[in-house]
DNA sequence: AACCGAACAGCTGTATACACCAACCGCCGG
DNA sequence: CCGGCGGTTGGTGTATACAGCTGTTCGGTT
C-alpha cells in the first residue's frame, strides 16, 4: 500500500478514535517520524485530511479540529437533508427483497447488543449494510460520496456519545423501521422514519456528550 | 501566492472553460512545466482536483472527468435536495430586507440580457449574490461546503449548455421568486420556487446540450 | 515594570533526485 | 496470422535538500 494512503488511514483513525484530541498541532516532521513515512505524501495525507474538515490548515501547521455542539446540530442538518432524500429514492429505486432481510436482521439486533457478551461491533456492521445497501440503490454517485463525507465525522461523534444498550436497542428499532419503508417502497415514509431516526440519533448525543464536554474542559 | 493555489486555479478554470476537453491526460512533468511550478505544488493541485471530482486518477496520471447525461441527472437531484433546504433555512433564518433588494435587482435583470450589448456577467453576478446571501442566511457550514462543492460541476456543465436571452429571462424570474418567498418567510414556497427553478434549468441543459453531445462524439 | 523590536529557531513551501511500477512495443512461438 | 511475453520507456511515488516565512523570545528602552 502507498505510504500517503497508510498515513491517511493512520492519522483519520486517530482523530476520529480521538486518540489525537482536538487542538492537537500536526507539525509534518513530528508525524512524518511517528508514522514511518516521508514528509511528502504526509503532506498528501494532511492535505486529503483538511480538505474532509477533520483539520484545519492555519497559520503554522494544521490542527485537528473541534467539535462544538453547534457543529454537531449543523451536520445533523445536513445529515438529516441528504439521509432523508437518500431512504426517499431507496424506496423508489432498491430492491425490496434486499432490505426486507436488512429488516429481518435488525429486528434481531437487540439480542446482539444485550445479554453477557455485546456484541456491538456486529450490530454496527448491521447499519454500516444498511447503508450500504441504500447508496447501492440510489445509484447517485454524489449524492453518496456526499453522504460519506459526512460519516467520518459521525463516528468521531459516536465516540463521544454514550452508547448504551437501551439507546442502541431503540436504535435498531428505527433503523428496522427505515428499512421497512423502503422494502414496502414507500418513499414518504422512508424519509419519515430517517428524520424520526436521526431526531432521537440526535437528542441522545445531546444529551449524553454534554457531559462529556464538561469533563473534557475542566481545567 | 502559493504555487500549489496557482497551479489549482489555473487547472480548475482551465476543466470548467473545457480548455482541457474531458479525456485529456493531465501528467505532472507536462503540466507542472506549463504551469511553471514544480511537480509538489502540481500534485497537491491534482489532489484537490481529484478529490471534487474534476478528475479521476486512475493507473497512469489523472485525467479530466467526462460529464454524462447521467452525471447531469445525478448531479441537480443532489442540488435539488441541498439547495431546496437551504432555500427553506434561508426564508427561516435570513433578513428580509436582503432578499428584498435582491428580488428587486433581478426583477430588472432581464435589461442585462436583452439589448445591444448584453452584460451577461454582471447577471450571473446577481446570481452569485443571490447564492452568497443564502449561504450566508442559512448559517450552516457543513451545508454550505457541500453546495459549493457541487457549484463547481454545475459551472462547467454551464459552458457545455447554450444561455440564451430567452432563458435567462426566464430564469432571473424564477430567481426572484426565490428571493421574494424567502423575504416572504415563506420556507415551503422557498423549496417550491427552487424545484420549479432547477426543473426548469435541467430541461434547458438537457434540450441544448443534446446536440452539443453529438458533435462533440462524432469522428 | 511594561512594552517594543530584532534576532533566532522551527516550521512550512518548494524544488529536485532517485526508485519502483505500469503500460506500450516489438519479438517469438504456436 | 494471432496470442503470449519480455525489454524498454515514460510515468508516478517517495525521499531529501534548500529557501522563505512566521511565531517566539530575549534584550533594550521608556
Amino acid at each position: 500500500m502507498r505510504a500517503s494512503e497508510r498515513a491517511y488511514r493512520a492519522l483519520r483513525d486517530d482523530i476520529v478514535e480521538w486518540r489525537l484530541p482536538p487542538g492537537t498541532l500536526l507539525a509534518e516532521v513530528e508525524q512524518s517520524g511517528r508514522l514511518g513515512v516521508s514528509r511528502t505524501p504526509l503532506r498528501e495525507a494532511l492535505g486529503r485530511l483538511t480538505a474532509e474538515g477533520l483539520t484545519t490548515a492555519g497559520g503554522r501547521g494544521v490542527m485537528v479540529t473541534a467539535i462544538s455542539l453547534a457543529d454537531i446540530d449543523e451536520l445533523f442538518e445536513l445529515r438529516e437533508t441528504l439521509e432523508g432524500r437518500a431512504a426517499a429514492l431507496a424506496a423508489e429505486r432498491g430492491e425490496p427483497a434486499t432490505f426486507r432481510r436488512l429488516q429481518a436482521a435488525l429486528l434481531a439486533a437487540p439480542a446482539l447488543v444485550t445479554g453477557d457478551t455485546p456484541a456491538v461491533e456486529d450490530y454496527y456492521g448491521l447499519v454500516s449494510d444498511l447503508d450500504a445497501a441504500i447508496d447501492s440503490a440510489i445509484s447517485n454517485s454524489y449524492l453518496v460520496q456526499a453522504m460519506r463525507s459526512l460519516r467520518v465525522h459521525l463516528v468521531r461523534i459516536r465516540r463521544m456519545a454514550a452508547d448504551n444498550a437501551a439507546r442502541l436497542t431503540a436504535a435498531a428499532a428505527e433503523h428496522a423501521a427505515i428499512a421497512e419503508a423502503i422494502a414496502d417502497r414507500n418513499p414518504r415514509l422512508a424519509q419519515a422514519a430517517t428524520t424520526l431516526h436521526l431526531h432521537r440519533s440526535l437528542s441522545h448525543i445531546k444529551a449524553t456528550s454534554t457531559s462529556l464536554h464538561n469533563t473534557s474542559t475542566s481545567p
